[in-house]
DNA sequence: TCGGCATAAACTGCATGCAAATGCCGAATG
DNA sequence: CATTCGGCATTTGCATGCAGTTTATGCCGA
């Protein structure tokens, strides 16, 4: 696999061109990016040097970006001994995974709860969009509305925290949902399981939206955990 | 106030003496605990050089102490324009209240069913003794007992990431949570909150143990946010 | 007197250099 | 032959310098 469309940018695209600002985002996104295409697998060191040369910048953005990654839990860093993509247990996915759920449980209850009139329309009417996506098979699509049906759910419980904190083990689940929809009728379902959170979100049950939410990332947690046994964590060492 | 015990270190404190290693750890620890102890207001300035040359050591360090920091929510950081100690509106603090509460029922909730003998046997035993905490009025010793309490609760959950999640939210609440203590006879309703809590875990009731523990976070919150309103949040510019 | 513009000051962001820490390898010793 | 100690190489951590960006100041015109 050819992943090395981002090592010898033409230096002039320092500063200019580049999607967003300073150069330390660039790094983390690429590192991030690396890590969470599979380029680099759990465990591989990263070292400032050989990084910072790889990417034609100073060691000094990378060990920010190391450190950020670092906060949200994608490298490890060992005090004087650099940096190593991060080592999830399977234990430890399963129970992010579990936590995720737990979390967007929560945040359906307090959407049922708590969302304005506007917020329903609008998560109503999106969601129906949705549907011709499936019809269609787009995937990439779909994937997109997914992330964004998600965003929604988390902004609509009104609760700044806990929108951050499911933001959060979102991202960090990131790297481990990539194949989420290439099972087979995987669309389909994921539809029906939002369809079934928005009725009850709709029909202002919270309990109904807690439980919804609940099964459907317990749904995608397992095949995501099955998916990472044979792929990611296998690699480790 | 004369809260410059920190201020002009002997220089060759530099690595010897002190506590713990890097340079960096210390500057976190001292810039937080200047916040969280009030030394610093909410929107206040963080600049760089200065706080370099009152600590003696470098921009770089203190550079990455502030980016820590921001990552567990203590400042705000703006791109290319320094960074503020961060502003909490009454109404994120609340939503920090109300998503510990919530963190903390399902960490009860995952206790009650998944806790192993030893565990429930140690959870009990501790908690037994903190009546003579109570008894004894030592608020000192009851705040120690319950940050251990609390923990032991998030690792009884068995959920590595929740345990993370609620440890983190806890952290960042605890500059608000300094004198919970102080008013009138809550370690007792703290001990007998507690007590509810423990018992539905003990008798493997989920529902009751995360219910108990929801309720007993929502006194705390509602009781901290009262008192912020009048110390903190007010000084905020 | 007030608003807009240009210049200057201040500060952040990045690069580079140096010192300390860690890991490795070989040699000496029990 | 195994173990431990010391030097060497590599790598991290911190200091400092420079460049770009933002903010403040002052001047000019209306």
């Amino acid at each position: 696999m050819s992943s090395e469309e981002e090592q010898a940018r033409p230096s002039e695209s320092r500063r200019k061109l580049v999607r967003a600002g300073t150069t330390v985002d660039q790094m983390v996104r690429a590192i991030s990016d690396r890590i969470v295409t599979g380029g680099m697998h759990p465990g591989e060191k990263l070292d400032e040097a050989s990084l910072a040369d790889r990417y034609k910048v100073s060691r000094t953005p990378v060990r920010e970006a190391l450190n950020r990654l670092s906060a949200m839990g994608l490298v490890e860093r060992r005090p004087n001994r650099g940096a190593i993509v991060a080592v999830v247990s399977r234990a430890h996915l399963a129970s992010m995974f579990e936590s995720m759920a737990e979390l967007e449980a929560i945040c359906a209850r307090f959407c049922a709860e708590r969302m304005t009139e506007q917020e329903r329309r609008t998560l109503e009417i999106e969601h129906r969009a949705a549907a011709e996506l499936v019809a269609r098979e787009a995937e990439a699509d779909y994937e997109l509305f997914n992330s964004d049906f998600h965003t929604r759910l988390y902004r609509g419980a009104h609760s700044p925290h806990m929108c951050e904190l499911a933001s959060q083990t979102r991202r960090r689940l990131a790297p481990f949902r990539r194949a989420q929809f290439r099972f087979d009728g995987r669309l389909q379902k994921s539809w029906r399981e939002h369809d079934r959170i928005v009725q009850s979100i709709l029909a202002r049950d919270a309990a109904a939206a807690g439980s919804a939410a609940r099964d459907h990332l317990t749904v995608v947690g397992a095949a995501s955990v099955i998916f990472v046994n044979d792929d990611v964590i296998a690699t480790n060492s």
